[in-house]
DNA sequence: TCAAGTAAGGGTCATTACAACCCTAAGTCC
DNA sequence: GGACTTAGGGTTGTAATGACCCTTACTTGA
């Protein structure tokens, strides 16, 4: 009959992690075509040593769940995302051999240029998110739900400039999507689809010095912004089947 | 450069809760309508001493998180829901005075006639969802995001059945996507987009004893259900702006 | 200097999803 | 038997979407 909030757990041996799932594109040299990365760590203790697992660590004590996932994805990629959302829970009780570990872990996109500059090592590699490894503990499981999310909110959400950079042409959005949702797009539909939505505004820069008829830049439409995630917003989420 | 999964936190007192918000639809006896109700529990220690919660309580040491979700809402409430999805975990650490709590609610859904049965006391009261007097914790904003996910998730998925009974009709059926969703629909475009949807198959019974003609009973279709929470199936989610 | 090549950027048209609306069916009630 | 009520089926107009076409404006190579 009592609410549990400030009840301690009986066992005191549940640790709380905090992790993240975060998305690049690269591009294929061979192909042209785009595709979505991730970046991974290597363990370096048991359980599951030796083998990658998503960036992450303890939540500090005084410190929010979002900034955590921010914080532990700094100090071990280096990478500041675009976008930060909370995932999901995970914490299973057998999904970790040993002491009892509730994970909650974020998802995020970074623009291509940042996730060049950020520290990759022997340690930190980047893998492509739908040819992945046997990862650590439930991480590729976790991987494909972030990559789902990600293919899914991208069809109603406002979300990929976060790979692009301040201004972009319609053409580099247009491949964005086409990355992620992994087929082409009709130049002319996404087109009329993007300018219909207010979700870009025109700049009255072109680019030039391509092979043809130079692009117009956009940059993204910030006043419909505001914030952008969980729920403080109800900007973020739509549909599942 | 190591991905924190087995470290314990800094700090050992952040303690982990789990709560639920779990949804009924009562009728007005004047109006005819219905409208969304959850139960609430009385707190009866410091903080908010009095003030109405969220029922939940502490993660068992073996526990799956949904199901400590059902456990600590049983205990509390009484009530078995027919629905049961993660909602999100709330952690900012200024939510709670005393001691850092993190809480992973779920949301849930019960039939009404299942919510008739469950024990309501001194302690356990239902309270309208678009109308509660201040919570303890943050647990106003925790229901206002639950409800929002109600309302988004009936729009696109096929859990409306869980405030329904085995077999019910399509006018029940749309009653209950016209409380959620606050809105009359057509009768005539509800039924086509149903029947068009394989959510439902109809049975060979009718419903005798109206003072009109008798409708025909359907029942949900399992065979597309399988799984119907979280990352374990995409069947789950959708759209938001 | 000019033709070829390429993507930008604007348009049309057929198909589809959906909302508004109408009409008949099949019971009960008086 | 006639009025009343909801079930349940149909039609029509409109908006969203995908497939496709055409012109524009630049670069490159002959």
């Amino acid at each position: 009959m009592v609410s549990g909030e400030t009840r301690k757990a009986d066992d005191a041996s549940v640790a709380l992690a905090v992790s993240t799932v975060i998305f690049a594109l690269r591009r294929d040299e061979a192909s042209g075509l785009a595709t979505v990365w991730l970046p991974l760590v290597r363990r370096i203790r048991e359980p599951f040593d030796g083998l990658w697992a998503l960036p992450g660590g303890p939540l500090g004590a005084a410190e929010d769940l979002a900034t955590a996932a921010g914080r532990t994805l700094g100090e071990t990629t280096g990478l500041i995302p675009g976008y930060l959302e909370q995932l999901y829970a995970f914490g299973n009780a057998d999904r970790s051999p040993g002491p009892r570990v509730v994970s909650i872990v974020y998802w995020a996109l970074v623009q291509s240029e940042e996730a060049e500059r950020a520290s990759v090592g022997e340690n930190v590699q980047w893998f492509p998110a739908d040819d992945l490894p046997a990862l650590a503990f439930d991480h590729n499981l976790i991987v494909d739900y972030a990559l789902w999310r990600l293919r899914n909110k991208m069809e109603y959400s406002r979300i990929a400039h976060a790979f692009l950079g301040e201004t972009f042409t319609l053409t580099q959005l247009r491949e964005v999507h086409e990355a992620v949702r992994g087929r082409p797009l009709d130049p002319a539909n996404f087109r009329r689809f993007i300018e219909g939505s207010d979700a870009v505004v025109a700049t009255d820069q072109r680019v030039t010095g391509t092979r043809h008829r130079p692009p117009r830049l956009y940059r993204y439409n910030t006043s419909i912004d505001l914030a952008d995630q969980g729920p403080l917003s109800r900007l973020n989420e739509r549909r599942e089947p």
